[in-house]
DNA sequence: CATCATGTAACATATGAAGTTACATGATAC
DNA sequence: GTATCATGTAACTTCATATGTTACATGATG
C-alpha cells in the first residue's frame, strides 16, 4: 500500500521551505504539517539521509532544502519518505518453501516490479519547484476570487 | 497499500477448492490458510457475494467454487478480498480545500488510477484455473525430486 | 554560559486487522 | 422431531503498527 499521509504531509513541509528564505524549525513545519515536532524530526530524518534537506541546531537552525527544488522529484520524495514498495506479496518468511506461494509469485511477482516501476516513473516526472509554481497559481487564483468576492459585496 | 496477505491467503484456499471435488468446511480451509474458520467465513463471504463462491450449511456443506476456475481471474479475486484501492492520496476528509493538496492531487491522481488500470489488467490475465494448473506442475516436479533423493540413498 | 534547535530513546495512544468466543440459523441424517 | 453439523454474525480480545508525547542529550549561536 501507498502511504499517502506521509508523502502529501512531507510535501506541506516542502513548500513551506520553499517559501521561506531561512531555515525553518520543526516547530514551524509541526504546524504546517499538521503534527508535532518530534514526528517532523523522524520524518525528516529520512530526506536528510537522501540529501534532499539539511539541518541546522542552534540559533537560526532549521531545515533548508539541501537541493535544487527543479532537481528533485517526487520520486525522490517518495523514495526517501520510506516507500514501503508498493506491495510484499509472499516475500513473508511464513512459508519460504510453500509451493501455492511460488506459483502466485510467479504469476504476480513481475507485475508487482512492473506496476511499481511505473508508478515511480510518474512520480519522477514531477519536480517540487513544479509542484510549488502549480500551488502559487491556485493561491493567486484564489485571492483573486476572494477579492471578488469583495468587490461583489461592495 | 496492496495487502498480499489476505490476496495470497484466499488463493491458497480456493485452489484447495479446486482439488477437493465436494465442498470444505472453513475448518479445513482455516488449516489451508492457516488461520480459524470464523476468519475464513469473513473473507470467504466478501467472494460469494461477487458470486465466486458459494457456501452451504449443514451435513456435507462447507464452499465451493460457483464458477469454472478457467473464468475466475486473480483480478476478481483481488477485487473481492476487498481491494483498498492501491493508494488513497488526498481523498481524505482532512483539507478538502487545502491548495496543496489540491496541487498535489492534480499531479498524482492520474497516476494513482493508471497504475491501478495497470495492475488490475494483469491480474485479469491471470486466471484461477492457470494457476492451479501451475501448481500441480510444482507438485509434480517436487514429488519427482523428493523420489531422486530416494532413490539416490539407495 | 544561556538559549535555541536538532537527535533520539522511551513511552503513550490510536487505529485497524486478525483472532476468538458465543450463540443464532439453517440443513441433513437418523 | 431432534441430534448433529456447518455457516452467519455480533461482540470482544489481542496484536501490530503508525503516530503522538515526554524527557533529556548534543551541538551551535549570540
Amino acid at each position: 500500500m501507498i502511504r499517502d499521509s506521509r508523502l502529501s504531509s512531507v510535501l506541506h513541509g516542502l513548500l513551506h521551505m520553499i517559501g521561506a528564505g531561512e531555515p525553518v524549525t520543526s516547530e514551524q513545519l509541526a504546524q504546517a504539517m499538521a503534527t508535532n515536532p518530534v514526528v517532523v524530526r523522524r520524518v525528516m530524518a529520512g530526506l536528510r539521509e537522501q540529501g534532499l534537506v539539511r539541518s541546522e541546531k542552534g540559533h537560526g537552525g532549521g531545515w533548508t532544502l539541501a537541493r535544487d527544488p527543479a532537481d528533485i522529484t517526487l520520486a525522490d520524495i517518495y523514495r526517501a519518505v520510506g516507500a514501503p514498495t508498493i506491495v510484499a506479496m509472499g516475500h513473508r518468511s511464513e512459508n519460504p518453501g510453500c509451493l501455492v506461494e511460488q506459483a502466485v509469485n510467479d504469476a504476480l511477482s513481475g507485475t508487482f516490479r512492473e506496476v511499481e516501476a511505473i508508478f515511480l516513473k510518474r512520480l519522477g516526472a514531477v519536480t517540487l519547484d513544479a509542484l510549488a509554481k502549480d500551488f502559487k497559481r491556485r493561491l493567486a487564483k484564489h485571492k483573486q476570487s476572494l477579492e471578488d468576492q469583495i468587490h461583489a459585496v461592495k
